[in-house]
DNA sequence: TATGAATGAGTGTTCATTCAT
DNA sequence: AATGAATGAACACTCATTCAT
C-alpha cells in the first residue's frame, strides 16, 4: 500500500517549483527530487514537461468554469449572479495562488497547439462571463457607454494580478479581500 | 557613417522576440539573427543575456518614474494629478506593448540581484502613486474603507493587463482606452 | 554486461590527454572521445571538467599519504624509515608519470577551493615526511645547519622533476633510479 | 616623448599575469588591461599570445646561458667552475621567480616549433653544464656510479622547484640559499 | 602608431527524453 | 511499475585575432 500517489506527488512538485523559480527554470530533475520519486516514474504518468505544465492549466480552467456554471444554474438575478461570480472567482484564486502565479506567467511555454487550448477555454469563460455583464447592461444596470470587453477585462486583471501582492499572511482575509474586490469592480461599472 | 546602431539593433530585436516567444524561449543566436549582427559584437556591448532583459526593465522604470514624477510636479489639485497619472501610465503602456508583455512576465527570469533591483524600484513607484491616494482620502476624495494598497492594486492590475488584451488595430484609441481604465478606476474609488 | 566502466574509461583519456597536451588545451570534446563515450555520458559521473582533474590529485594525494604512513607504521629505525619513504616516493612517482605530469603543472588550473585542498594536503604530506628528516637531525644522523624544509625541498624537487626527463625506456631501471635519486639525497644531508 | 615603453610594460604585464593564474587562465586583454595599453597597441608589437610567451622564454634562455659561458670563460679550476655555476643559476633563478614558475609550467602552451626551439636550448644549456660534471668525473672529483644525466637532473630540479617554495620574505637571503642547494648538490655527488 | 568594434570558431555545460533492464 | 545510465541537440558565452579608420 502506498502512501503516496506518484501522479500528485509529481504535480505538486511541479506547481510549487513552477511559480517559485518559472517553467523555463525547473528542470525535470529538481521536480523528480522535490517529489521524491526517480524520472523514470514520472515518465511513466507524464509524457512530458510540457505535460505538467498543462496539467496545471487544465486543472484551473475546470475548476473556474465549474465554478461559474454552477452559479450561473442558481438562477439568481442577475446583479446577484454576477457578483457570486466574482466573489468566487478570487476566493478561488486565492486559494490556488502558486497555480495563478503559473497560469499567467507560462503559456507561452506550452506548445503551441496547448497554448491554442487554453486560449480557447479561458475564451469561452470570458464570454460566459461577459455574457452576465451584457445582461445587466441591457437591464440598465451597468453603464454601456465602455465596451463590455473592456469592463470584462478591467475585472480579470485583479484576478491575474492577485499573485503579485496579495500574501495569506496579510491582515484582510481571503472574503473581505474578495468582497472588497468585487466592490470596487461594481462600483465602477454601476450605470449612473 | 552606420547606416544602424549595434546596441539599439540588438535591444529592439530583443524585445520583439522576448515579448513574441519568451525570454527563455528565445536564443542570443536568434537575437542577433534577427538584428542582423553578429555574436561577438553583440557580447561587445552586452555582458549577458540577462543584460538584454534588463536593459527593458531599466528603460521601463525610468520612463515611467519620470513621467509620474513630472506629472506630480506640476502641482495640481489631487484629483486632477491622479487623473492625469492614470491616463499617462495606461498611454504610456500602450506605447509600449511589447516591452510591457515581457515586463510582466520574466522578472522571474532577471538575476536574483536584478530581481530585487526591479522590486525595489516598482515598490518606490508605487509608494508615490499610493502617496497621491492617500492624499486624496484624506481630503475625503476617496474611499477609505478599503486599504489604500489595494485601492492601488486595482488600478495597476489594469495596467499589467493591458498586453493581455489590447490590439493596436481595435475601434477604441489609445486615449479613449486610457480614459475609460481611469474612469472605471476612479469610480470604483471615489468617496460615497 | 559492460565491458568497460564509463567512470575509468574517461579518467583514463583525461590523464593521458591532461599530460600530452596539458589541461586548457584538452577540449572535454577530446576526452570523451578518446574515451569512447558521448559528452552526456560523462556529465552523468563527472560534474564538470575541474572534476576531471581534480580525480587526479585526489588519487595520488591519497595514495601517497598512505604509502607513507604504512612505512612510518611499520617503525624500523629513522634513518631506514627515510631511505624506505624515499625509494617508494620515487618508484611510485615513476608508475604515475602521466599522473606526476599533470600533478606538477596544472594546480593553478584547478578551482581556488580544490588548490586551496590540494595544497593542505600536500603540506600535511610534507610535514610527514619533514618530521622524519627532524627526528634523524634530533638524532644527529643529518645536517642542521641547513634549515629542514629546505633538505625536504632537495628531495620533493627530484619527485617534481622525474616526469621531465624520466624515459621508462631508458637504461636504468626504476629500483635503480629510485635508489640513486636516494643516495644523493641522503648523502647531501647527512651530519659531517 | 613617452614616459614608458609598450612593448616593455606590456611584457610585464603578461610574466606578473602568468605566474599568477597560468597562461591559458590570463586573457590578452588582461594584460593589455594591466600594461596600461591597448589591445591594437599590443598587437603592433606582438603578432600574438604565443610571442607573449615565447618572449620569457627567450629572455630566460638567453640570460642562462650568458651566465654560464662567462662563468666557464673565466677558465677556474673545474670544482671552482660548477660551484660558481650552481650559486649563480639559483640566485639568478630567485631574481626572476615569476618568470621561472612560467617557465616550468607553461612549456606545452608553446606552439610545437617553439616548444622545439626551447627544448632545444634547454638541452644546449644541460649540456654545457653536463660537461663541467664530466670533466669532474674525469677528474675523480665526483662519484661516476651514477648516470651524470641523474647526476644533472637532480640539481637542476632544485632550480625548477624553487618557484614553488622560495618566499623572498623568508629568513635565509638568496645567497644561504644558493649556498646551500649547491652545498647539498655537491655533497650528494662528490666521489667517496 | 594606435584604436576598439567586429569576427567566428570554439568552449564547457545543461537537460528533456529514451531505453535496456 | 520503476530505475538511472545514456543520448544528443542545444545553449550561453569567451577570446585571440583582424581591420577600417
Amino acid at each position: 500500500m502506498k502512501d503516496f500517489n506518484v501522479r500528485d506527488q509529481v504535480a505538486r512538485a511541479a506547481v510549487e517549483l513552477f511559480a517559485e523559480k518559472g517553467y523555463a527554470n525547473t528542470s525535470v530533475q529538481e521536480v523528480v527530487e522535490r517529489a521524491g520519486v526517480t524520472k523514470g516514474a514520472m515518465y511513466h504518468y507524464y509524457r512530458s514537461k510540457d505535460d505538467l505544465l498543462f496539467g496545471i492549466y487544465e486543472r484551473m480552467l475546470t475548476l473556474q468554469r465549474e465554478h461559474l456554471d454552477e452559479i450561473i444554474a442558481r438562477g439568481l438575478p442577475t446583479a446577484e449572479t454576477l457578483r457570486a461570480a466574482c466573489v468566487d472567482v478570487v476566493e478561488t484564486s486565492i486559494d490556488a495562488l502558486p497555480e495563478g502565479t503559473v497560469f499567467f506567467r507560462s503559456v507561452h511555454m506550452l506548445s503551441p497547439e496547448r497554448q491554442a487550448e487554453v486560449t480557447r477555454r479561458r475564451r469561452e469563460y470570458n464570454d460566459a462571463f461577459a455574457a452576465l455583464v451584457t445582461r445587466g447592461q441591457a437591464d440598465g444596470l451597468y453603464r454601456d457607454d465602455i465596451p463590455t470587453a473592456l469592463l470584462v477585462a478591467n475585472f480579470f486583471s485583479d484576478i491575474h494580478y492577485l499573485s503579485n501582492w496579495y500574501k495569506p499572511t496579510g491582515a484582510e482575509t481571503k472574503t473581505q479581500v474578495a468582497e472588497q474586490i468585487t466592490d470596487l469592480f461594481l462600483k465602477g461599472i454601476r450605470a449612473t
